[in-house]
DNA sequence: AAGATTACGTTATAACATAACGTTAAAACG
DNA sequence: CGTTTTAACGTTATGTTATAACGTAATCTT
């Protein structure tokens, strides 16, 4: 444990969001150890960008961020295995219509989030619903399917914009 | 009019994927009439391929196929206009987890379905869940959101594929 | 310390998508 | 009916996202 560790049990539910990039990784990594899996320099340099940046990032932003920060050149697997690693253990999520990853607020919590993404400013929100989980995977059951992950993404106007662009 | 016309009347609701790719491209047709926009060959093309894959297409799938079928080079920007109109006017869907497109069963709703995508035989279903949709409308009104479009993907294993490979 | 495993570096390339611009074909209009 | 306007398409080039394959280094296991 570091000094920057945080408690779990110190977030108020669903509002992680309020902690800074660094204490974000000081809570993954206790998890890791928890869990005995490696966050390594390169797996908490990305989610430490995923935190920072205020928008999905694209893989290769990322590669450009650590490019910067560390004067060597960075190849695309890199950051892919990263990011494949962050996704396994539930700290970031792929928003598929944008071909872009977010850092995930409850990594206890696997393929359950419903993310809004303001197409103007590019902010998003992650929320859970365990209704409607439910529903969903009511549905799949209905069809005698079995589903290993979920992609909820609602697209359109965050409510700041929608306030500026009022005509 | 063509001889191939179906009246939209006679699909039983949601359940028009029980006929062929050329019918379903003469209702698209119609449909099309109606909206005073052109179903011009290459969509017809493309959009008949859709229904004759059992499985989500890939833009440069098509493209082979369509080269195939007239002998001549098809270019993407070609394949993905042909996508985009079909999916403007409500005939496709972009399966955003696959970075590909399937034929659509219900032009007249817009984004309001479900797909279930089996990981193994890649068969998908189209569902719609209107309670559903407005849990996820009321989640994002909650939030102070302004949907435009929205993405429901439910990954996993199908029926079918669950009988085979249970071991 | 030796062997096994996991992570990472590196090169190359695959897969997906669009910008830009010219040409053709269809629709709209007088 | 021919001219204008617009929509669709062809073509070239390039941008963007993602992974295969293989070697090296670090870490874990015994």
């Amino acid at each position: 444990m570091t000094e920057e560790s945080i408690n779990p049990e110190v977030f108020p539910e669903n509002n992680r969001g309020d902690y800074s990039a660094v204490q974000q990784v000081a809570y993954a990594r206790d998890i890791c150890d928890a869990r005995g899996v490696r966050l390594t320099h390169i797996r908490q340099q990305v989610l430490a960008l995923l935190w920072e940046n205020k928008h999905p990032s694209g893989a290769y932003e990322l590669i450009e961020a650590l490019e910067l920060q560390g004067a060597r050149p960075i190849a695309p697997p890199t950051v892919y295995r990263a990011l494949d690693f962050l996704i396994e253990q539930g700290f970031a999520c792929k928003i598929e219509s944008r071909n872009a990853f977010v850092p995930c607020a409850s990594p206890e919590r696997f393929n359950e989030h419903i993310f809004l993404i303001c197409d103007d400013c590019e902010a998003w929100l992650e929320l859970e619903d365990p209704q409607l989980e439910q529903q969903l995977a009511d549905e799949a059951t209905h069809a005698g399917f079995k589903p290993s992950r979920r992609v909820v993404e609602v697209l359109g106007t965050c409510a700041k914009c929608l306030l500026t662009q009022e005509v």
